[in-house]
DNA sequence: CACGGCTCTCGACAAAAGTCAAATTTGGAT
DNA sequence: ATCCAAATTTGACTTTTGTCGAGAGCCGTG
């Protein structure tokens, strides 16, 4: 019979070796196969999420610095991960524990917006799979056409089928070229329901844009870097969900943003848990700004990058008592 | 340093290997330790629910059976342990499906309400530790003090010792010998507020007793043998939370019943999710009556109870319909 | 009907993880 | 100050697990 490998018997092996704390071999002989396959049952079991080995997060929460930021900027729950650290690649260990965030937070019948970037396409890319039933994941804007892996698109679907969730995507270029467009596409009734729809998510995943020559905008075609750079002069600060943000947070008044299709960003306040992930430590303002507004509940960050947090709130601090 | 394993080690060395899928001998040297003590702390990590793993318990669920007792019986959902199955002791698969059940509908914050009974404590024993914040495990009726080991407040305890939670207990009996005694006891406001707060609970686990001489009622000298006979003929189907049920899932009315402390079956009712296990075979009328009252909407059973309950079904549609 | 292509399975080897008793260190008691 | 008991760490050993290439069964196609 080599047929279909049987989820059913994945489920099995799976069941018998860690519900039941069976060996491989006991766990062969139980099923009448042999130890190797039970092997490679295991790995298919661990792989697509019928086993979830997820590892607490507390070590990074417990830790009195992100108590510190969180009490410092008033979030709801920061975790920090150690850059001084024993690993090879510290970049790769924020996504590492963003993810296990991620998966923490996630419950159930969730709805979960998603936005794009190298950081939220890092996110799912080691991002163990998991079996939620009943999640839906909605990209928080437009598609862009570029090359890159980390589109707005394939941010959505890699993490609905991490989560063995359904992806519900975003059929429409992130930026027009006017006006006119933008409004008329955004009152279409297939764009707008998912617009409207943004706000009843549970949870939002996203990272924030830095506005130099190396934002995606600018790599993706979107905006040329004499604009960003004209944007900047013009108060922008940071970039979420593909819209270009001010100081405080909000929506820069500018042509591009109108022509962007994207949430707004009272929808997204709207969210209850917002997830921002920084990776790059150059990002220290986009992520003000970001917090200015109200655009982030949870937070994880760098040891690096909270240090500078801190000093900054503890500037701001010593500024207002003087 | 020989002082405190120091939590943070353990924390560490989990992360590494579980969220990083380092290799032991490599978590060893970037922690700058012997592979043998990773070793251990992985073990510690393990017990102490600092990585959690999990299978999915779908496999049950989407058995066709128990569709089926879903639909016939209007449940929220059910589990079904294969009892013909490749292992050695059955009884004890229900109790490790029944505890992978459990800690899949456990939600941080949640509040619990645990009652008692032999199938209670064989789940409590052998689930694996967890490490949920903010749960509370209340203990839904009084205490026996038995010699077994499955006491109620044993199986409050030892829940909320494997879910790093905190555990209410009741310091009361669980039978009075006189009305008056119970009725003043349950007016004492510690009693009164735990009592109360039974409602709140979003979660329930409790199995159903049968009414014979085998109950834990005679057991612990709660009833008589004799006594649990005259019973049965007033028309005693079944014990929940140490209280008599009849065929209908109501309380029964009768002495006994009155000089209990435990939670009423309206505040059990009230509990969002009502988790029933069920072992023994023989518990198939308790278990109808269980369900009839409307105290289950989670139900874990064997493959042959299970069997039993559609052939009942069956005849009781075969009997409306003629 | 024979043919690749495909997937699953198995046996054997290599790698990794679990285990144990002895050695070492620590904190507290005498 | 010194010693004891408890707990932790270690190195060596055993057991368990992961992996690879070969072989076998199944399917659609030519």
């Amino acid at each position: 019979m080599a047929i279909r490998p049987a989820e059913q018997l994945i489920h099995k092996a799976a069941w018998l070796y860690y519900a039941h704390g069976l060996r491989q071999d006991e766990v062969a002989s139980q099923l009448n196969i042999s130890r190797a396959s039970v092997a490679m049952y295991l790995r298919k079991a661990r792989e697509t999420g019928i086993v979830n080995i997820s590892t607490s997060t507390q070590l990074f929460t417990n830790d009195i610095m992100a108590r510190r930021v969180e009490d410092a900027f008033k979030l709801d729950a920061v975790w920090i991960a150690p850059e001084n650290a024993y690993l090879a690649d510290p970049s790769t260990d924020i996504a590492v524990l963003a993810a296990s965030v991620f998966l923490e937070l996630v419950k159930k019948g969730d709805r979960i917006g998603v936005a794009w970037g190298r950081t939220v396409y890092t996110i799912a890319d080691i991002m163990s799979y998991a079996d939620l039933q009943d999640v839906t994941v909605v990209q928080l804007c437009g598609n862009l056409g570029a090359p890159y892996s980390y589109r707005p698109d394939q941010c959505t679907m890699e993490i609905a089928r991490r989560l063995n969730a359904k992806g519900l995507n975003f059929y429409a270029p992130l930026v027009l070229s006017t006006e006119e467009l933008a409004q008329g596409l955004r009152a279409e009734p297939v764009i707008r329901d998912q617009l409207a729809g943004v706000a009843d998510c549970d949870l939002a995943l996203y990272s924030v844009g830095a506005v130099d020559a190396d934002s995606h905008l600018v790599k993706c075609g979107a905006l040329t870097a004499a604009e960003m750079e004209a944007l900047r002069s013009q108060g922008a600060a940071g970039v979420i969900a593909g819209q270009i943000i001010d100081a405080s947070g909000e929506v820069l008044d500018c042509s591009y943003n109108r022509r962007v299709i994207s949430a707004e960003l009272a929808s997204l306040r709207a969210i209850e848990k917002r997830l921002m992930v920084v990776q790059e430590d150059t990002k220290f303002e986009p992520l003000l700004s970001a917090i200015a507004g109200g655009l982030c509940t949870h937070l994880v960050i760098g040891a690096h990058m909270a240090e500078r947090l801190l000093e900054h709130a503890a500037a701001v601090a010593g500024k207002k008592a003087s």
